[in-house]
DNA sequence: ATAATTAATTAGTCGTACATATTGACATTG
DNA sequence: CAATGTCAATATGTACGACTAATTAATTAT
């Protein structure tokens, strides 16, 4: 919940009327804002790759910001390999596998608007390999503490199966809880990103409604608190593909057979 | 090779002589130099988390550059997630939770010196899972040309046993010809960054020269270019199951039991 | 005790000046 | 004529100084 919601505040918000420039006071945008502006623009091919972006005086002038402000952004984005800087040949869009695709920047720049159905394919993937195998290793790995959290988790899940808005955040306090469980700091990054950003494609693009799955969110618990390591790996692994054809079933085959 | 080579000599090299201060111009160092410096002190914890690190005017002096180059170094290091700035507070280590664990920057430079055991198994963990994962997708998707290049790739492997240095090199071409063949620019960037920096790692910490397991290497090709889904992901699992156990022996139970 | 005010401090921004590196055109040379 | 070396252009890289704004913490008033 901590790095869900501020992850969202951090990169969606903050924005500061990026677009609504008809604020009397000439309220300059800031840091945040230009490496959000830019950024986008680049994540959605506005600025093709191989592209020189405009160099930073022109920013300068376009933005009615400072000389430093423009480059501590493009320092940034150059920091999360969109772009690189030299001398005299500006600043240019790197290719695409540079980019690092699992910065939770880019990640909802990508999402947030005209999303493109291979790059979710492609995270859906990655979710249908990573959490099987974490719920695996949550079932070996597991202190008792959080085997008691992941079953409470659980009936809480049940309990909200009716509250739209609450069911969502329990569920995904319940994958976190099984991914955290692994005692693996990178699964959990892995895994806290994908969760997310998933939950939010979803929403916006389709708009609220899915299956509870009740049951296999049930069965799933149950094999973790019994430490039933294969078992726990099938579970979650059911427990996602369901969700896979869900989305598959509301996106068609744009989804399913993207062109590569 | 590009990548891997410009990962490397963007992160490790570059540094431009930072230890040596003895340099007769006072060589001032620049935007990439403080960068790794401030950062490296971050990951390998001599700035503990929650920590305020110095304010960019002690920084400042004691680096010899301008506040601008300061405050750049700082935004990126923000971007990565390792601090969080703000006015009168000054800047603030983050949980290592915040931490993009997957940023080759980081990634190198908590591999660079003094290693954790911990961090090198969880490195190892996402591995067993991505790789073989990624050998079955790519039994099902790689184009021809692809599979004609994994074979090539398997036979490069098989001349080059005997040059220490050209076998790592054939080895992880090999794995990312695999990886590449799924298509998911996602996995390419997970599995490209691991394998990389696991190499890195082993050659530091437990010098080069391992089984060649060209027998394995062989047997995960052959079942790629035949398409053989399953077969596929266990002879990548064989094949990674032995390297791990190559890394276990040396290092014993501070990798296998790592104090959680 | 609690809440509002105020003062101190540090990051945030701006602007200018200059240094440096890269580029691409041009000239030189073998 | 191709390869190489030189040179001027240009945009980023860096430095410095002044000022703004936001956060904190101490102080005061309720």
């Amino acid at each position: 919940m901590f790095y869900g919601r501020d992850a969202l505040s951090r990169i969606t918000g903050n924005g500061a009327q990026v677009g609504t420039e008809t604020s009397l006071t000439p309220t300059r945008l800031h840091h945040a804002a230009v490496v959000a502006l830019i950024g986008r623009d680049i994540v959605n091919g506005k600025y093709a790759v191989g592209e020189i972006l405009p160099f930073e005086e022109e920013f300068v002038e376009k933005l009615d910001v400072g000389r430093g402000v423009i480059r501590e952004a493009l320092r940034v984005l150059a920091a999360k390999g969109l772009v690189e800087t030299r001398p005299k040949r500006g600043t240019q869009v790197l290719p695409s596998s540079m980019w690092q695709l699992l910065d939770p920047e880019i990640l909802f720049w990508r999402i947030g608007q005209n999303f493109d159905p291979k790059f979710l394919r492609d995270l859906t993937d990655l979710r249908s390999i990573i959490e099987p195998a974490a719920c695996a290793l949550a079932a070996e790995r597991a202190s008792d503490p959080e085997l008691q959290l992941i079953a409470a988790l659980a009936r809480e899940l049940n309990y909200a199966k009716d509250d739209e808005f609450a069911f969502i955040e329990a569920d995904l306090q319940f994958h976190r809880a099984i991914i955290q469980s692994t005692h693996n700091d990178i699964f959990v990054q892995i895994g806290v990103a994908i969760e997310s950003v998933l939950r939010l494609s979803v929403e916006v693009t389709v708009g609220i409604g899915h299956g509870r799955r009740i049951a296999e969110h049930e069965k799933v618990a149950k094999a973790v608190c019994d430490r039933q390591v294969s078992k726990s790996r099938i579970a979650m692994a059911e427990l996602i593909e369901l969700n896979v054809l869900d989305i598959a079933s509301i996106l068609g085959p744009a989804f399913s057979n993207p062109k590569n």
